[in-house]
DNA sequence: GATGAATGAGCTTTCATTCAT
DNA sequence: AATGAATGAAAGCTCATTCAT
């Protein structure tokens, strides 16, 4: 016999099931993807009967999104805490780079979720990982504004090129996250100085009014 | 009746119909999602039978396949064709990530079924792409060794470190790729343009021995 | 949140909890049907909850069926207290139609509850329904062959024929009641007169030895 | 093993599967209710699979809907053939009872699916059974009007009594024809009959003058 | 007397896939 | 070369019912 080894789950408080059956939903649709993971095997993977995860979630997509939110705000947060408010401009992109990176490794699926799934499922979900992509785009360009104006640069940023700059390392870091995933030498701190040099040398070069055309 | 104009296409010669076949895939897995897609609608699409469609692909894996395969294909010949390969190493990077620009913004479809839905389906999509992108790593990896040699450093960039250059790059243009496909401020030149920039004055930072760290 | 206000009904003597449930149970399987009627709607209209719904009536049946009974001992006590034993036959048929069409004017949901759902969820509901109908049926015939006999008729109507029209006679009854919940112009005295004067001038043209055949 | 004899259904045109599947599902409908009635069961009656019913009648709703049209096309073509546009209005009375009660007990599963189930499963569908009953109640209001204008009467029958009468023969006709389903004794014939002595004593008995009032 | 937590079973619906022509 | 007819298998969701407190 395959599996179906739980042995009637234990009654419990309804906030911790709902917990339990968050994390199994982001373990399985993480790794399967939205429409491939059915509700039997989440429900399964709770420890719980099917039922009990519609009463509690009430649809597959309300499960998505109270998933999709969880791991958003789990992420900001984790980002927010990483960043001390007082630090220089680069120290705290330095540590923001590091607890997304952190993030991204320490619950992969979750990150799998909100990176992958979330985007390729339609307007409800897309719309809540836009948002939260929409306040790290924003951080980082600010990050950035202060840091170009604290270096001693001969020619000014335009507020274009430094969201372009910040679209670039935002993207890089998501990419570099998702490659991580797979490959065990791209620790959190690695994938973060990679970038952290790389976008503090080509600020720093901008900032010094060097271009490539 | 409401539409369904179609006149029953007439007999056409196999190599053809394939292309069609294939041409209506990628046109609604690129819009729906691969598991959102139905046979029913991808052989509507193509303005033909389910069953001829079986008879020429096989099965939906193996459609999805020859989808992938295709546009990969077509993505790597448009680098490819775009890079001179007697020009200088700044040169070609700024012909290829043109010609890879104007591929994600003629075929979004196309792109998205490379960049999202292949990556998003398991392992024997994810391998193809996984193939492609290597593909292109070592290209730009090679061009920003030659590259950073050419430059008359103080210090030599090791292996590594090209490496990660190389992937950040390549992540944030596709990332910056699938962001243009939504900000129609983002034409392919002055995304082309962004990541020239910085990857340019970033490089010649990194070799005359800056780091952040 | 939205409503649900209630303030966890106080401990209550059980009958007086049974009637409150079969309140709910009538309105809720009146209006929405036996089998869309579901045990959480019902415990919920009783301001209950479903395991003690459970606990007092045992299941969906025997709710259901205790429903019947009710509305069905409820109509035949009505109709019995109305007709006076002592009157003359027209009186009593006056006066049992006028009590007929109150009832379903007044407890609507009661009255679907006997004619429609009854009737239309097999055996068991259909033979309280129909046992309910046999009475009032009997007492019918025997109000018209008292009233055929005391006519001054050339002609004795044969119990077959008699029957015949107190069937015709109770089926138009139960329409017009089932039309009058529609029809607030079908007051229970309009609809009772005109059901009075139709099968009086009839009854009295039959024993008066008129036919069509 | 239980049933499942059937052989692998034949091929067969669509309009003539079509046909049988709405056969089946009348007579299921009819018997067991539009709730407790599977689209399991009735697939199996219509010897086909589920998925065949689902892609010519599209869901239970528009399979039943198409079942209520079909029967109620079927009775009102029913009686109006049978009526003779030339006949005394009393001819016509009875051959359009005649054909009514020889509808119901000939297709006692669409009579059933009409008048209990298409009343019973709220608005679109009681809507088609109103249009119906309403067409058959004009008509029948229509012969008793010309009926009593024809009989030498003391009286004229005001439009408001012509159409309770109505109201009530129909009622009791419709009574009649669900009753004589259980009731073998009560032939299409003996029903018209006894409808037809009352009803046309009646209507005398009110031209006449004749109230109980 | 009363309830929050939990489930087995079943329903409607859809989809990839094949058969017969 | 091409298709109308047909289905096995599974998915999302709901419901009557019970357990543990």
């Amino acid at each position: 016999m395959s599996g179906k080894a739980r042995v009637r789950a234990r009654r419990m408080p309804r906030a911790e099931r709902e917990r339990q059956m968050l994390d199994a939903a982001v373990r399985v649709i993480g790794r399967h993807g939205y429409q491939a993971a059915s509700m039997d095997e989440i429900a399964e993977a709770a420890g719980v009967s099917k039922p009990l995860v519609y009463l509690y979630l009430h649809s597959k997509e309300a499960l998505f999104t109270a998933c999709v939110e969880r791991e958003a705000r789990t992420l900001i947060a984790a980002i927010s805490e990483a960043v001390g408010q007082r630090d220089p401009a680069d120290g705290q992109l330095w540590s923001g780079l590091l607890a997304f990176f952190r993030y991204a490794d320490e619950r992969a699926d979750g990150w799998r979720v909100l990176h992958v799934q979330a985007r390729t499922h339609g307007e409800p979900f897309a719309r809540l990982a836009d948002t939260m992509r929409a306040r790290v785009l924003g951080f980082v360009t600010a990050l950035l504004t202060s840091a170009a104006r604290a270096a001693d640069g001969t020619r000014d940023l335009g507020e274009h090129e430094l969201t372009g700059l910040a679209h670039a390392l935002v993207g890089a870091a998501e990419s570099l996250a998702t490659r991580a995933a797979d490959d065990p030498a791209l620790t959190p701190t690695a994938s973060a100085r990679t970038l952290m040099d790389f976008a503090w040398t080509g600020l720093g070069g901008l900032v010094a009014g060097e271009r490539w055309s």
